[in-house]
DNA sequence: TAGGATTTGTGACATTTATTACATTAAAGA
DNA sequence: TCTTTAATGTAATAAATGTCACAAATCCTA
C-alpha cells in the first residue's frame, strides 16, 4: 500500500478522508519499462494515478501507429481514465511505460462516488482535464504548423525535461514518436550535431545546446 | 434575458437554482457571422455558453495562421473559458462566429463559486472539457496520420453535420482551416467532384456522396 | 574474437505539398 | 451592359518528406 506522507507528497489538494478512501481502495500497481498499459479501444477497468517514474501518451491509428502526445509523470493522472459514466467505456489513447512505473489503479465505481463526495476529487479531475487539454493544444500547434526539423527540437526539448540531457532513445524510436522515416530522423540529428546541439553516440545522444 | 424554457432545453442536466443563477448572472450577447469572440493572448473575462449559432475554435500560430479544431453548437460551452482560476489567464485559442450567434457571457467570478455550490454545474464542466479532449484527440488523429485529401473529407463531413450538405466555403477559407495553399484545394475538390461526391458551385458546393 | 544483429549514415529517387504565375469564369456594381 | 473584383482552374517548378537500397559502425553473444 501506498503511504500518506506519498500521497500527500503527490497529491497536495486533496480532502483528508480522500486519502483514506485512496489507501483503502486503489491498488498500488507496477509494470516494467517499455509495458503498454492502456491499447486504444480497451475497455477502462480503473483509473490511474501515476505514483513513480514515467509514462508515454499516445495516438494509435487503425494500422497500429503510434503518435506521441505528452508524458505523465508522479502526481498525474490519466485523463481518460477518470471520467466512465458508462462501465464499458473504451480508451481513446495509448499509454506507454517510459521506465519502470508504479501507480494507483483505482476502480470506476468510485469515480463517480467520490465526484459526489469530494470537492478535492472534482478540481484534481478538472485540472487534469485542463492541463492535458492543453498538452493537446500544444501538440497540435507543432504538427499543424511546423515543419519536422522544428517538431524534432519541440520534441527532443520535452525529453530532456523529462528524463535530462542525455536522450536514451534510438532514431527509430523517435521516427516511431513523431511518425515519420528513421532516415528522415537520422538526418535532421546529424544536422543538429553540426550545428552543435547535440552530441550523438550509440542508442542516446546529449542535448548540449545552451 | 434567456427564459427558463430555453435554458432547460440546452441544458437539460442543471439544478433548478443554477438556472436561476445564470438567468440572473449570465448576460445574453449577440455577435454577428464571422466576428472574432477569442483571440489567442486574450484575457478571458466570461465564460461563454453556446444559445443560437454555430461557433469554430481554432489553434492559432505565432504568425497569425489558424487551425481549425472543432465546432461549438448550441448547448455547449468553450472549455477554456469555464476554468480560470486566476483572472488573467489568456486564451489559446480563437473562437470565430461562423453564423450570427447568442450566448451566454457568465462572469469568471461565478466559475468557482458554482463548482463549489451546483454538482450539476461541475458536472458539465467535466463533461465539457472531456468531450473537447475528444475533439481535439481526433483532430490529432487526422494531422498526424493522414495526408490532405483525406483530411479534407473528413473536414467536409464534419461541416455537412453542422450545416446540411451544402457547403458555403471558398477554397481559400478552406484552405486557411486546414493551413494549406487554395490551389491544394482547388485540385482536391476537382478530384472529388470527377470522382462524383461533390456537386461544385461558386462560393459553395454539396456532398452528394452515399 | 568471429559472426550476427542492431543501429546509424547516406545517396538516389518517388511522392506529397507549397509556391509562383497566369488564364478563365462568375458575381457585383456602376 | 460594361467594368471591376473575387473566385476558380491549371501548369510549371520548388521544397519537404517518404522510400529504397546498401554500406559502415557498433554491440552482443557464442
Amino acid at each position: 500500500m501506498v503511504s500518506k506522507e506519498l500521497l500527500m507528497k503527490l497529491f497536495p489538494d486533496w480532502e483528508k478522508g480522500l486519502y483514506e478512501e485512496v489507501m483503502s481502495n486503489a491498488e498500488l500497481r507496477t509494470a516494467d519499462a517499455g509495458s503498454i498499459l492502456l491499447k486504444k479501444g480497451q475497455n477502462i477497468k480503473s483509473a490511474m494515478l501515476v505514483v513513480e517514474g514515467t509514462i508515454k501518451l499516445y495516438q494509435e491509428d487503425e494500422e497500429g501507429s503510434e503518435f506521441f502526445m505528452y508524458h505523465l509523470t508522479p502526481g498525474e493522472a490519466c485523463a481518460v481514465t477518470l471520467v466512465c459514466n458508462y462501465h464499458l467505456e473504451q480508451s481513446q489513447v495509448l499509454a506507454k511505460a517510459v521506465t519502470d512505473i508504479s501507480y494507483l489503479a483505482i476502480p470506476l465505481e468510485f469515480m463517480d462516488k467520490w465526484l459526489q463526495k469530494y470537492k478535492s476529487w472534482h478540481y484534481f479531475v478538472i485540472r487534469t482535464y485542463r492541463s492535458r487539454y492543453e498538452e493537446l493544444l500544444s501538440t497540435i500547434n507543432e504538427i499543424a504548423f511546423k515543419n519536422m526539423d522544428e517538431r524534432l527540437e519541440f520534441y527532443i526539448k520535452r525529453q530532456v525535461e523529462q528524463s535530462g540531457k542525455t536522450v536514451k532513445l534510438t532514431h527509430q524510436e523517435i521516427a516511431n514518436d513523431l511518425n515519420t522515416s528513421r532516415e528522415v530522423i537520422s538526418r535532421l540529428l546529424k544536422k543538429m550535431e553540426n550545428n552543435g546541439w547535440i552530441a550523438l553516440s550509440r542508442n542516446a545522444f546529449d542535448w548540449i545546446k545552451k
